[in-house]
DNA sequence: AGTTTATTTGACTTATAAGTCATTTTTTCA
DNA sequence: TGAAAAAATGACTTATAAGTCAAATAAACT
């Protein structure tokens, strides 16, 4: 009898489950239909009777899944910034790789995220959105101040503190060169390859900062000037992730290098095939999970491994 | 009687006059106030009622001087275009000036009118206009392909033909910074100078310009990937003028100099002022009239002078 | 199969803002 | 001063799109 009531509880669990499954899915095909309609047409041209027909459901449909137009386009905003920014942001990559190539390579991921997330990167790109939302400012601010947090970090790691006066400057040059390259990508239909993108925009930064270290160019922005995008980058929040992540990351990448064996190399393309596989729009956690065995072989990596683990498959 | 009439029609005349003057003060009004309102709260969130009351006419009024909406916003990006590039771009400077020097010195006026048509501006960088006006979509695309112009004209100027290869990369770079430099004049009320903007962007592009001469940095665009950004630029429309002006200027300055007399000095102190006082939102025709005819008095100058003179007083 | 429950629908309400026009107010001018 | 012309007004019409809900349809359950 227990017995029973168990099946029957678990088959009406996993119905329920599948049912959510389906729910969440039709909730992400409208995301992405009305990520579309926003990008192509502006998000005050672009009605929710529009969307409802350009997936084939009623008006009324639409609204039992979002209360209002608002919150459909916030939840587009929590949707696609956890996929492009924390999936470009928090990369696994190897850290005895030069600092300079290292950057490099950053870039080209946030690139390949932005190729990848086109529409809605359009769509973020047009800026106009839902009259002021406080919600929505709220968010793409502390957005901003992350990009800033990541460019410092980033920075400081590639020149160390001799850029601390120039600072400002040189996160301001390489956030509107970034920019502007996005704005490429996303608004023609160019051949540019996202490493090269990268390279280039290291190469940039490295020759500006030299002018300065040269003292050849005097610093123009100050914190008081920057106070506006320096956010109190939330610890609480989403950064305190992306800093724990990164150093999982690392933690193991160094541990890899100071086993000094020969298998090193080989646990070095294992880390690197799980960092490729989560930047994917769909990583395929099974392969994931298999890598992670692999690691787990090696015991003094064990630490490490479970460590990473627990960030990418909570 | 003949006088009397004559009379009559003076007073009528000096009286139709005036009225046009208050009619156009009020259109104006009405423009300053819509743009204000416009950079603020975005054209979508601000409506015709609001754009009525804050100047303190009535709505029907309002729709007297213009036809609609999408009437008021054209007019008021065909009344500011005209301001800020024309009189930003088109600038009498001595060529005699090195040319590092003189391409700072343009790119400081630039601000300078950024500064001045601030508000205009801020709507401009919102973008969200009406729906897909074909008019002001063609305005802002003939707009982006005259900066380029401008700015490969400068560079070549700058840096004679060797930049060809680099050509895009280079304008590229340069709009990027530019606009990301007027983004931070418009959005933050930062103590940043103009003249310091304009040398620090020509330092950055003479930096960069040079890594590619020496073969550190390869060219990422070609004029295929650049297509969109390359207007047949309309030499019947404001382009041509822009040129013609440009070259008055030129003429004038280079006749200066040839002259090899003592006075040649305070001439270029003369046109440089003229220069100046064509810059501001309320040139005084007056005293550009007054050192026009300061020059005339010199013979030899005579000929550049006049045709100066017609392109800045018509 | 028949009943209950959940989902979907689209006609309807409501809100907003563009655009109109008969009427009022102001100005012009003899 | 007062008639004619010009300008200004705001109540009204119209259009659009957000948001609601009773009824219809589909799914789940016994």
């Amino acid at each position: 009898m227990r017995e029973c009531v168990k099946i029957s509880w678990s088959i009406h669990e996993y119905m329920a489950g599948f049912e959510r499954v389906a729910m969440m899915n039709k909730r992400k095909v409208i995301l992405e239909m009305a990520v579309d309609l926003f990008a192509e047409h502006g998000y005050n041209q672009t009605s929710m009777q529009q969307i409802a027909d350009s997936i084939g459901i009623s008006k009324g449909s639409l609204y039992s899944f979002f209360q209002s137009k608002e919150d459909l386009i916030i939840s587009i905003y929590e949707h696609y910034q956890q996929l492009v920014f924390e999936r470009a942001f928090v990369v696994g990559l190897d850290g005895n790789m030069p600092a300079e190539e290292r950057l490099a390579k950053q870039f080209q991921v946030q690139f390949e995220g932005i190729l990848e997330y086109k529409s809605y990167m359009k769509m973020h790109m047009r800026g106009e959105t839902a009259k002021n939302s406080e919600k929505l400012a709220g968010m793409e601010h502390r957005m901003r101040g992350r990009l800033f947090s990541w460019l410092q970090y980033n920075l400081q790691r590639l020149f160390g503190n001799r850029i601390d006066p120039y600072k400002w400057d040189l996160m301001w040059m390489t956030q509107s060169i970034y920019s502007s390259y996005m704005m490429l990508l996303i608004s023609t239909d160019s051949e540019l390859k996202p490493a090269d993108l990268g390279k280039h925009l290291v190469r940039q930064i490295m020759i500006l900062a030299e002018d300065f270290f040269e003292g050849k160019s005097m610093p123009l922005l100050d914190d008081e000037m920057m106070k506006p995008f320096s956010v109190d980058m939330d610890r609480e929040g989403a950064f305190i992730s992306f800093e724990k992540r990164e150093k999982a990351w690392t933690d193991l990448y160094d541990k890899i290098h100071s086993l000094k064996r020969e298998e090193a190399g080989e646990y070095v393309i294992i880390a690197d095939r799980i960092s490729e596989e989560c930047r994917k729009s769909k990583p395929d956690d099974l392969l994931i999970k298999g890598m992670f065995r692999l690691l787990a072989d090696e015991k003094e990596l064990s630490g490490e491994v479970s460590e990473l683990k627990k960030q990418l498959l909570p």
